[in-house]
DNA sequence: ATCTAATTGTTTAATGTTAAACGAATATGC
DNA sequence: GCATATTCGTTTAACATTAAACAATTAGAT
């Protein structure tokens, strides 16, 4: 059957790309994740650290956008963070639906000092590959990335008139 | 400084293509991840399934060497598909400490079904991706990926050598 | 043979994650 | 202005995941 033959070979040029894909983001999150255990730090925590050290300050809404994370996973890192004073929640005064979230001094002189350290850790798993890899990988995920954003868009778009067609 | 510029270049590339590796499979997997649980099926569920459907009965330890995984998760993993009669528990005869996880044949007509509509929206998302772009992606990633158990093997070498230490 | 190691699977406690329901605050339509 | 809808953060319930402690079984050393 010549005419599967295409579709097939696309479709194990897919797969392969995922499932390698997954597996070594899996692996290497796995080993990220763990240096940063070593400092006290989940992830999770980390990630919030630092967007706040390089984005400044900013509300729990901008946070999940920015780390993929949903509204209730935010509340509950900020809790911790906030538990170790390490962040500050701040009522915004014009529109006190929003709380903005700082890092404090003690805060910020941790993720300063932690920061560099997984820097020169992600460096070194990096090394296995060549410059040039590193920024086609850079690039593709990008791609790939973004692939999703249009398509959940394009989903959005289509709820959203899917709803006003079933509410008339 | 320009005797620090080659470093923080080098840096800076690992960073990128870290950060992008881990949004894209977040972003991806999660996607894929609904897509599986409208089948009623999660994703541990799932690569329990079509590992036991593509390459054969086998028992829990390599399970999880497969799908990289706990011992205790895979336990849990099997426990839910055994509840739903996907598959089998069979202890083995000769070496009573191993159980050999089957397939039953509602088992196997599940993933039959649902395998080809996952490579199909593998497919789709990765066809925002050009087929060399593709095969890129695979060849970097198994790089990485293999990179990760080089270092692990050196560390748990260096642990073992450690504890023979501590230990005489 | 017997004592010790290692291996396999299970259980438990802790944590991270999400979706859904909810209250408070604000914006919008009329 | 008032009613309704939207947005933001929180809480809750459910589940996935891991590490660590554990029991059962087997392998190895002597």
């Amino acid at each position: 059957m010549p005419s599967h033959y295409k579709g097939r070979r696309d479709t194990l040029r897919a797969l392969n790309a995922y499932i390698n894909l997954a597996r070594a983001s899996d692996s290497l999150l796995g080993r990220m994740s763990a240096e940063l255990e070593r400092n006290g730090l989940t992830m999770g925590q980390f990630g919030v650290l630092e967007t706040l050290l390089h984005l400044g300050p900013m509300c729990q809404r901008m946070l999940g956008q920015k780390l993929l994370r949903s509204g209730g996973n935010i509340t509950l890192v900020v809790d911790n963070l906030e538990k170790h004073g390490w962040v500050r929640r701040e009522r915004q005064r014009d529109d006190r639906r929003m709380i903005v979230i700082h890092l404090t001094p003690q805060g910020r002189k941790l993720i300063e000092g932690v920061f560099p350290e997984h820097a020169q850790a992600i460096k070194k798993e990096m090394s296995v590959l060549e410059p040039r890899e590193q920024e086609s990988l850079r690039r593709i995920c990008r791609k790939l990335g973004r692939g999703g954003e249009r398509l959940r868009e394009q989903q959005r778009k289509r709820e959203k008139e899917h709803d006003t067609d079933s509410t008339k």
